[in-house]
DNA sequence: ACAGCCGTTTGATCTGTGTCAATGCGTCAA
DNA sequence: TTGACGCATTGACACAGATCAAACGGCTGT
């Protein structure tokens, strides 16, 4: 394995060039839209990649901020600590979503950034981001509809969060994470989870045991097959049909 | 009053010339920590106030995006609706905030801005943001400090509404008012709710009788002074031992 | 292949918040 | 002043989801 001394990267840390320009992701990511000469000049902004191992941290809360991270492959959890205890995820990511613009605000990152599967990330340093989005100005545009993008996921949570009960809850994230898939190539109605029931439980503000008793009855509806971490969904029409309801 | 004829701006509201060096939010708002002259580049873009009247909109949900809007004076709340009419209450922006960065993602708004006492605006039509970006290195980075600011504080509100029991999601709304109103140079102690229970209730995802009720058992513990919708705050250090508490 | 453990499922009970309903208070208009 | 309306308060009761507890099942590493 080959390992070049990057002052950012840990030594245990695999890293090796990254190139937008031979990457299949690059319409989903952040080089969207961008010419072939644009996309090599991003290409010499988004220094290396990085292996994270299933469970390590890509970053820390209370880590200085100095780059922003793409999803070459693999799953993420972010989430937030109170001091006592408690702790909210506050979102999963995959292959081409953007990580750490939590930190750009206080030059802090203010959430952790776990790994929940081996995974591979491009680190973008901010500094050249912003130097070279002066420059390209759809790059420009398009790192502005990202962080944008942000924020309306984060209302659609508040949304989920304030106003849903657990069944409507878990129909989201299961409606949400199919989308995802599919429009990364993969089955809308077959997949792995990455995450454990109660992380989902986390996010959707739910315990544990309700997210796996909702799991439960969803698959005696005949809406869903569990079976622990595979799900396979057998009636998509029937789950959108839960959240268009109106019980509360 | 004066009404120029401006394309997007019903003729029914008053617009002014707005003047970010005469400003006295300007430390708050999008120019910080620009220079005089930089200043007035950013006068120059800033094309006109607005005057907002309680309980009208700024904008609705799947208008067309055009611009950001910072608040000169007044208070506002944002809230997406669903379908199924169910809505939830995604923020109260202050004086010296900026409103509308949801619409940049889709080229439309996703929220609905309600003024929620007679306010006053600065429209900042984004295209000429994006080009003046360009040139001031500040005002670049400056509003990318702003966008996830907005996404660290939708962070809080998950936390607030994944993790905690009622009265502790109105001691820390009271305590994020208070400290918002001081940075304002207002009493930090004392000072007039501009939403209704309904609207805390929303925002919190709680019901207006739990608001309420969780208002009343404050003031029976002597933490606070309840007044219809004028608040006082007693025992700061008491509300706040209720937030680091560990019930759940 | 096996053991050990972590994550999951399921059941029984408890409780915080929602729901429904009635009353009260303040403001505004006539 | 009076009435009317919108918002807030308070009470009684119901219920969704939390909590506590036990058993199960399938990875993971040796």
């Amino acid at each position: 394995m080959h390992k070049p001394n990057h002052p950012v990267i840990p030594l245990t840390l695999t890293t090796i060039k990254a190139a937008c320009s031979q990457c299949n992701l690059r319409e989903l990511c952040l080089p969207y839209g961008l010419s072939e000469q644009e996309i090599e000049q991003v290409d010499s902004m988004v220094g290396v990649r990085r292996r994270v191992k299933r469970s390590q941290h890509l970053y820390r809360a209370g880590e200085g901020f100095e780059a922003i991270y793409a999803i070459r492959s693999g799953f993420f959890k972010t989430d937030v600590l109170l001091e006592d205890g408690r702790n909210q995820v506050t979102g999963f990511q995959m292959a081409g979503e953007i990580l750490g613009m939590d930190g750009i605000s206080t030059e802090t990152h203010t959430c952790n950034a776990v790994a929940l599967e081996d995974s591979e990330i491009c680190i973008i340093p901010f500094p050249q981001l912003e130097n070279l989005s002066r420059e390209i100005h759809a790059l420009q545009h398009h790192f502005h509809k990202v962080m944008s993008r942000e924020i309306v996921r984060d209302h659609g949570v508040m949304m989920l969060l304030g106003t849903m009960r657990a069944e409507e809850r878990l129909a989201a994230f299961l409606l949400n994470l199919s989308q995802r898939f599919t429009s990364r190539g993969y089955s809308a109605a077959e997949f792995h989870l990455r995450m454990t029931r109660d992380e989902i439980g986390s996010y959707l503000g739910l315990k544990l045991e309700t997210v796996s008793r909702a799991f439960s009855r969803f698959q005696d509806e005949g809406l869903i097959n569990v079976q622990q971490k595979h799900i396979r969904i057998l009636d998509i029409a029937g789950i959108k049909k839960l959240l268009s309801r109106q019980p509360s």
